[in-house]
DNA sequence: TATGAATGAGGGTTCATTCAT
DNA sequence: TATGAATGAACCCTCATTCAT
């Protein structure tokens, strides 16, 4: 299907009016999957959202994976707009840092559905032989960044050399990545102050230790476990 | 079904040869679950790993959610068997936090593949009109339990005042509830470096400040954003 | 299944045991087939009304199939035991026709729910391949006794000559059988109230015309239809 | 499913298609039912008539349940349109009365299959709990009407007064109901004859009483019961 | 005698996809 | 371009029955 290409203004050669319905149908999508779930979210019920019939998802998207595929896309694509100018507007360590964790709450706020839609779609989409399709190349791929950036800072002495960047790194996403199902659970949750607070906490997590030597983290813990 | 009662050993009155049937088939259930995902994990698929048919399981459990409650409801108690203990022969602050997230960690390696089918539980069972099943009795019962503690020991003065319990639990919960899901794609995770650094990290994050004044973390970041 | 034969004061052979628990299930399956219908009367909604499992039914009575004709046979047997002495002691075509119509109200009303699992039984009961199973065997031959009933007083000129006693015959019953539906909806009908507007309804539809030439029912109708 | 709606000459906005294809189910779905009993008129076997396979139907009418309700509406549909006229036709009571119990009867000689089918639908539909599901609707609404008109006679006199019309109305109405199922088993019944009999048999029940003071049919039958 | 356990066919329904128009 | 129609597999679940104990 869609054997001919036509020159134009929009992406990829399509016509405008595709290009709408192509939108529309995506924004059904990213609708169905935030409220519904990835198991819920059915063609049927995103044609319905959308106004059409399953028939022209699919004729416009060749499959639900595609359409899966372009709602992730997209998102990724708004999020390194988003991310991209802040993080390369900050200097120091610590500032970028808190910009990474209070911009993305911010692009969190401003794209909620979209971002539910993908977070469903990142935990639960599995092809047939049950092996994750987006998992690592949504979620390991931010936290890859986060760590380089991490990497760097610790190099510098901008951030403790005692911490596993990898560990780090993930932990921040984590933190970041849960809110969105807890955005869903209690819609009036403050978005600003989550950031602040997380922002605080890696923080202090990440700077450099004052030199008072033998008061490692790490040291006092030895009565337990 | 199942009407009759008798007085035995086994839990709920219940025959040897019932008890084995439910374990055998709670463990395939755990099986197609952790590998497959929760979407993959049909009856037919369960039942396929146990060796028997979908009309067993069926006929022991009442229905397919029935099953998957008892899955959740085994690790929940064995989760409870496993902390309680260690959390109560902490005395410290920073003992406590250490030892929740080690144990939790170590709990997590001691447990994998039933942990992988709680979070997927956790995530994706969804009632017919797509509101969460498990979600909040779960992941929330665990956080407001943490938070709680944090509280404590914040009044204590054992922790800095200076954090949200809530925020703080949050990003605690969501570090060590990410690990399965890497696990998953990095059998090889090292978890007691991975929860020794996560004991770290959090333990940093929450001690008391060392005065020096004017040095908050949040006083540092005017700059950005 | 039941090989051996047991010398014993019970019908049929059987323990005073195996007759007890034959009662207690033919009654549990009354129950629901009056409340529950036919179609959802299975052997395990009886099994657990009667307090036992499947297999004890099966057992008893070798199938399903089985356990239905033993209801039907039970309340045929009570049906015969309790009309026969009454229309014996009628002698009059009206008197008979009036108990006939009253007493089978009377037993309706003493005998509503296996009542009204008969006619569930009669009206649903199919092999296989969907043909009735009970349906002549039980309402035809009530219908059938009837009409030899109308035939003899007919021709002593208790009844007039002009009806077809088929016709009649059938319209009685059917008015009769009706009766347990209704109650199924309406606990509180007045039983009596009925039998006795019944029995007036068809007394008067058979009672000899006064000689008045030319005033036939069936005359009367010629501008219709 | 079916969510666009189309401009034609089509009932509800129907394609040709579908119309016909609707049209070819309920048929098949009229011959399982009549033919087969509720009980066993599953989908299955209803597809295989209509030379389909279930999910045909299940696309075009959403649900069995539906399709019922679909085989009921047409034929009450039907059954209005042939009855209304004819009974407007009558002016006095008799004759009134006369024609819906023989057009009744004209009406089930045409339209045998679908009358039985939906007799089988009246007697055994049942939701899950065991309610019946179109039993008053139906039958109880047939009867309640025609209870009106009796009524309404009783009042001009040209019907006696002496009758409960409720239970004439059932009786009247069981007569009619019965017919389906004795047509099941006996193909080459008379109907015509069947219901000029009953015209016979209710216009005599319902005539005013030459006044013979004492013969009331009540008065006649203290010997019995 | 009685039970629990298991079976296998069949129930209605949802789903992503294909195809002719 | 777009749609309605159809397909067929898979879903969970219910059922009467069989069998070993």
């Amino acid at each position: 299907m869609r054997s001919g290409s036509k020159p134009s203004g929009q992406p990829k050669g399509r016509t405008f009016i595709e290009t709408a319905r192509r939108a529309q149908i995506v924004a059904a999508a990213i609708d169905a999957l935030a409220e519904l779930g990835y198991g819920q979210a059915s063609l049927a019920r995103i044609a319905e959202i959308a106004g059409t019939s399953k028939g022209v998802i699919i004729y416009h998207f060749g499959s639900k994976d595609d359409l899966v595929r372009e709602v992730v896309a997209e998102l990724s694509a708004k999020g390194r707009a988003y991310m991209g100018p802040r993080l390369e507007a900050s200097s120091t360590g610590a500032g970028m840092l808190r910009t990474y964790i209070e911009a993305n709450m911010a692009f969190v706020r401003e794209n909620r559905s979209h971002v539910a839609a993908v977070v469903e779609i990142a935990l639960n989409a599995r092809s047939a032989d049950g092996s994750p399709l987006y998992d690592m190349s949504i979620r390991e791929e931010g936290a890859e960044a986060l760590r380089q950036l991490l990497v760097h800072f610790q190099g510098t002495g901008e951030f403790r050399a005692g911490f596993d960047p990898a560990v780090m790194a993930m932990a921040i996403r984590a933190a970041l990545d849960a809110v969105p199902a807890r955005l869903a659970r209690d819609p009036d949750l403050d978005l600003d102050h989550y950031g602040r607070e997380l922002a605080d906490l890696f923080q202090i997590a990440t700077r450099p230790e004052v030199s008072h030597p033998g008061t490692t983290a790490h040291g006092t813990s030895v009565e337990e476990t």
